[in-house]
RNA sequence: GGAGAGUUGCCCGAGUGGCCAAAGGGAGCAGACUGUAAAUCUGCCGGCUAUGCCUUCGAUGGUUCGAAUCCAUCACUCUCCA
């Protein structure tokens, strides 16, 4: 095997990231695996909690990309495990633990999206329950004989949860270790992780060589804000992506939503996504800011990059229909070409309005139904109704319209 | 082991016997306005075709004409002491 000059390798790996620890030490390690053509192992690993990945994930992952791409081996970790136990990082409250079956149904579509950008070809696939599962009591007191309280107390999360009075539980603090332990097991070079992964990648890092392992270098990327980010005055302010959060573009999600999606960020944010997502050049997204400065409508650059990701996400073919869809459903107003078709029966001659937007599924319950449409945020046939009390007639087909923003449509026939 | 404090709707938080489906704030949703976004203003924000009914204030029992509010037991959390 054989690798790109060192410095090369170095000005790439760095480029983006928040932080490495060490840079020296990966330097080293770089020049060893280009004298020795062994490449290096990097890990990044993922507790499959909900069944779906993120934009958000995929900074990460394109880093590992590059690694990849650049020759090294790419160890996908699935914590399984870890995942039982629940990550207590940037939890203000306990996490809640999961099943292992829960855990295994979304490590399977967790894998299959990480593919998506990763090269399978080149990645070592590992589930950390492999060791876990094994660890008897004796090794786990051991690794807990490795870290201090008073140091898991100096963890942000947790001291707020301190003087907030909230509960700590014995099995949070245990996390990190097992985090650090997988490190010890897979005698991996590089981790890479989210910031704030930054004190559990750490963790690996000392306990490493405790246990005779050379210390892991670690790197940190930034975690990309939610799709519901502002700019006030000036800073880019919003909580990171996170499916709890619900303002997240799945790596999964069709084309159509990721479009409207990505549409529907707020106007300057979108450079922080072309930041860490876009292909482009530096040099491209200069021009893009200059742009926007010299008034450019912010429409369109959110444009190109919906029009970017949902290429990677899907093809270029999706993306231009989803672009297409897009403007003709938003900025047209018009109807959307796939609407789910219904028919329902009723009993008497009419089926009352707010009944048949719960039966399409456009609302939770007929109060809600109802009051939508007394405020005006319901169309039939593309006209706004506002009579709470709407019949819709038997043996007739009809146009129903929620909603503005995140518009929903279903045609439904009245039996 | 002992002593206190607490558990309210998606979240925070008021409410100490009827006026409480429960103040206020946040989040969310809808409307106006827009460019699809932001800001602002307005409305909604447990369920049920409803001047009413049902479910809801940690759980279960009880007192009462009537309880989120009082009592008992249980569960859970926090703090302090040992």
């Amino acid at each position: 095997m054989s690798f790109p000059p060192v410095q090369d390798q170095l000005a790439l790996l760095l480029r983006g990231v928040v932080d490495v620890h060490v840079k020296a030490e990966l330097e080293e390690r770089l020049t060893e695996s280009y004298k020795s053509g062994k490449p290096l192992r990097v890990k990044a690993g993922f507790d499959p909690t909900r069944p779906d990945l993120h934009v958000g994930h995929s900074v990460l992952m394109a880093k590992m990309r590059q690694f990849q791409d650049l020759g090294h081996t790419a160890i996908l970790l699935v914590g399984e495990f870890t995942a039982m136990v629940g990550d207590p990082t940037g939890q203000n409250d306990l996490r809640p633990r999961l099943t292992r079956e829960d855990v295994q149904a979304s490590a399977k579509t967790y894998t299959e999206q990480a593919f998506k950008i990763l090269d399978k070809d080149r990645t070592e696939l590992r589930t950390n329950s492999e060791w876990l599962d094994k660890l008897t009591a004796a090794s786990m007191v051991e690794l807990m004989a490795r870290m201090t309280v008073s140091r898991m107390l100096e963890r942000n999360d947790f001291a707020k949860r301190y003087a907030e009075q909230k509960p700590i539980f014995q099995h949070e603090f245990l996390y990190p270790l097992l985090q650090g332990y997988d490190s010890v097991a897979l005698e991996n070079d590089v981790e890479l992780g989210g910031t704030d992964q930054l004190f559990n990648l750490l963790v690996g890092r000392d306990i490493m060589p405790k246990y005779g392992k050379r210390p892991q270098i670690v790197i940190t990327t930034p975690l990309l804000e939610g799709t519901d980010a502002k700019i006030e005055n000036g800073k880019l302010v919003g909580k990171k992506m996170s499916k709890s959060a619900g303002n997240y573009i799945g790596l999964t999600e069709p084309a159509t939503d990721i479009f409207r999606k990505v549409m529907q960020i707020d106007d300057d944010v979108i450079f922080r996504y072309f930041e860490l997502l876009s292909t482009r050049s530096n040099a491209e997204l200069e021009a893009l800011k200059a742009d926007r400065a010299a008034g450019k409508n912010p429409m369109e650059i959110k444009a190109l990059f919906a029009r970017e990701l949902v290429t990677r996400l899907h093809d270029a073919a999706a993306a231009e229909a989803a672009e297409a869809a897009f403007k003709n459903v938003y900025s047209k107003d018009a109807v959307p070409d796939d609407v789910a078709e219904h028919t329902f029966a009723t009993d008497g001659p009419t089926l009352w309005i707010a009944k048949a937007l719960v039966l399409a599924g456009l609302v939770k319950s007929s109060g809600e139904g109802k009051r939508l449409v007394e405020q005006g945020g319901v169309e039939v046939d593309q006209a706004r109704i506002t009579d709470g009390q709407f019949q819709l007639q038997k043996g007739t087909s009809y146009l129903l319209r929620v909603g503005s923003k995140n518009r929903r449509f279903a045609r439904v026939h009245v039996a």
